[in-house]
DNA sequence: TTCAAAAAATGACCGTTAGTCAAAATGTAT
DNA sequence: ATACATTTTGACTAACGGTCATTTTTTGAA
């Protein structure tokens, strides 16, 4: 049972290492461009021995999305343990989300490309998609768990469901900070050009914004 | 010149017939997975002549983005003729673009689509490109006026930059709404699963939260 | 240490698809 | 009717994702 365990072990070192292999691939080339060969290049591995690890591209594609998703719930299960207010749970979630994003940019890319692939491809259905969607779950607990917080101490409106609200939070940011972000990283999206606002002050006000909104009068 | 312009006319003519043709495919096979064969059979055409109308299938992609977003935006500008407080054009705006999103889920999908693949892809500096963001710039500025008209009849706030409250209402709105949009048409996302609520009510309770956010008190 | 069986890794190869281009078909003007 | 210009065609190429027979490495019993 050692030796086995030994040899898990080693399987998924392995595993590891070709994911950071393909992360640095996409992060030169982008997801698309990325070429199965080059990844294998880059891990020092063949093309044949991806495919003793990943099912297919778009399995590495999820591992990569699985392992930010990890990353980003971490940082944010770890709020709820902070002694503040429901509301101020919220905004620091978004405020977390933000750091994340702009730490990692490629796990972003990662979840973007995830969400528009998910439907056209056979893979997202297995066992990593499976995470993913756990993972998401998870991060969704989060959120609807600080909303509760905030109306038992009556920081936050409880007119609406949490869950509702949840959903209209999640989607919200996500969306505010992908726009946000593609300013940033871009040479491109030219409605954002001639407003020269930072990412930071637009997820400040945006944060303000569903702030009042819910905030109890 | 006349008869230039006919040729220029019959051009025109043959390049609508094809995007309607392509339209048809991705709505079946998603955009991936629509084959350009596919789309030449579609429109009845050789594949070689699906060349001389578009640079490429990136191109094609576009031309279909550039369509729905002028779509999008007669329904957006005929609200600022309307006799209405800004508060109340913006979130007659969010409910326009809804519609509009579930009236043509394929417009919605290939803008998704658009912004995933505008860094990576070469073709999205053309002309074709040019056009979407023009587009994208008008809506914006649609939104922006709406705002400065409620910043001026006293139903928005005016602590906040029209255009930065601009570009996060956008931003927010795509987010909700690409969410609530995928848990209608998929059987994945399963963070929405056990959540029972309607797009139509997410997406109340969004313009609701959003609209209290930046009522004058 | 030796050796054979099992496991892991390899890269030449295959099918598919975006994109090209020489040849064919169609249109136009005299 | 003919010659010239324009448009269309589809066989072809290159590149990529994915496969699998073969080679290399690891393992463990003698």
């Amino acid at each position: 049972m050692v030796k086995l365990s030994r040899k898990e072990r080693k399987r998924a070192e392995r595993k590891e290492w070709i994911i950071d292999a393909a992360e640095e691939v996409m992060r030169r080339s982008g997801f698309e461009s990325a070429t199965m060969d080059e990844i294998a290049h880059e891990a020092e591995v063949s093309k044949g021995t991806l495919y003793l690890y990943f099912k297919n591209k778009a399995s590495i594609h999820l591992a990569i999305s699985e392992r930010g998703s990890r990353m980003l719930n971490q940082s944010l299960s770890k709020i709820l343990l902070l002694e503040l207010s429901g509301l101020e749970m919220i905004k620091k979630m978004g405020q977390s989300y933000l750091g994340f994003v702009q730490q990692y940019p490629i796990y972003f890319t990662a979840f973007s490309y995830y969400e528009n692939l998910i439907s056209s491809n056979e893979t997202y259905n297995g066992e990593l998609a499976i995470a993913c969607e756990e993972n998401a779950r998870e991060a969704m607990t989060y959120i609807v768990r600080a909303l509760q917080i905030g109306m038992q101490d009556g920081s936050i409106k409880d007119t609406y469901d949490p869950k509702e609200l949840g959903i209209i939070i999640w989607g919200a940011s996500k969306g505010v900070i992908h726009m946000a972000f593609h300013k940033e990283s871009r040479n491109h999206m030219r409605i954002l050009d001639d407003v020269d606002f930072s990412l930071d002050s637009i997820i400040n006000n945006f944060v303000e914004l569903l702030g009042t909104g819910m905030k109890n009068d």
